[in-house]
DNA sequence: AACCGTGAAAACCAAAAGAGTTTCCGATTA
DNA sequence: TAATCGGAAACTCTTTTGGTTTTCACGGTT
């Protein structure tokens, strides 16, 4: 019984860490089978098909995903800007993970998962992400100009663009350092004028004098 | 003319990246035309078969590498540790362009390239790091008692188990320090005593020192 | 010792996919 | 106008893949 859960969970990991790696259609069953070394037979004593089994992958991700968002939100020790930078660290994860070699093959070959994933997005990522600038509104933080799914959408294009694993390996930066300076720039663009006074010294003073100095 | 040569080479130049990315039988021919924007009959205007492609990106790669090999070797302005240390990152990069994935790839489907890229290796890249080890011999800065065929075979090993784009994504550092670290670390275990005098208070003086006090 | 259940490995089957080839058609060139 | 060229699609043959079944060996139980 216990083995049994043993064996599905690992059916499971693998499948995900393969697809993600190298997209759905190119990772035979076969493949994954050899990887954990059992029988091809065994996966599908737990998957009924390869659809099942990408589904089963795309469910988990999605509530590891859940998961995740609920933590930093229900964290009544982060202040405002700290749950910010937090969740947007956490999207831009999230993002990155889909490269879009692996949005292509889904696309192509599995559209209602990639339908179920881009839902997700829509519905789910996007609106945890609006509400928190929603709020940052409300405390005056945020200015009312800028169109927060607009925003989330610079913010997506930039990690998709930029938090490729074979960009960053040509990068004379971290993948930490990257994010920063994205969330850095979309965060400060965010800003009302007066909390520009309140945030800016506090936080970030070293990097916006130099910023002041070349403008 | 002039048009034939750089279809041909485009031709090559996206094979080459598609190959290394997702290995070299997960890439059909319609792809690589796709993504150039021609068709199959194009391609195969300019080479016979897949194999015949896949030959080509061999003997590509494996005389630019050779001519960066030369570049370095030849260069009169570099000293000697300056001439190791590029050759070093210039074989680390070689190395972690060919990742297991692709290696597994290769081997299973096309075991003629494999050999021929694995004969380069061990012909080529060995023997120039090789020949470089024994010149520091003679310099007197090289220790006789290691092997240089073993060093560069842990030197290959850290690249090949490190410089994977994905990891580096993950680790807090950049590609660059990674490769700085594995050379120093290899470097500084190739030394003769008398040359660790000379060499490591000139230019490791810092991270020399922390060293020491964790000894 | 005999039996049973299990799972790896291999074989099997039908459909799909891929390498390589040919055809069709429109655009361009001489 | 005729010829050429190349994209797109269709075609052919072979191979591969998803899913299923069979074989066999092993371990556990009676």
């Amino acid at each position: 019984m216990i083995n049994d859960t043993v064996i599905r969970d690992r059916i499971l990991r693998t499948a995900t860490e393969q697809f993600y790696s190298h997209g759905f259609s190119k990772v035979t069953v076969d493949e994954i089978a050899s990887k954990i070394g059992i029988s091809k037979k065994t996966i599908y004593k737990f998957y009924s098909s390869k659809e099942d089994l990408i589904r089963a992958v795309t469910d988990t991700v999605i509530a590891e995903t859940e998961t995740g968002f609920r933590d930093i939100v229900e964290d009544i020790h982060l202040d405002f800007v700290e749950k910010l930078r937090k969740m947007m660290t956490f999207v831009g994860i999230h993002l990155s993970r889909l490269s879009k070699y692996l949005i292509e093959d889904l696309e192509r070959n599995t559209p209602h998962v990639w339908s179920k994933i881009s839902e997700y997005r829509t519905k789910n990522i996007y609106q945890h992400f609006g509400s928190l600038i929603r709020e940052g509104r409300k405390k005056g933080i945020f200015r009312n100009d800028i169109d927060e799914q607009l925003v989330l959408m610079i913010y997506a294009n930039a990690i998709e663009n930029i938090i490729n694993p074979n960009i960053l390996s040509q990068l004379p930066v971290t993948a930490n350092q990257v994010y920063e300076t994205i969330i850095k720039v979309i965060f400060e663009g965010l800003l009302t004028d007066e909390a520009r006074t309140r945030y800016l010294p506090k936080e970030l003073l070293r990097n916006n004098n130099r910023q002041q100095d070349e403008e």
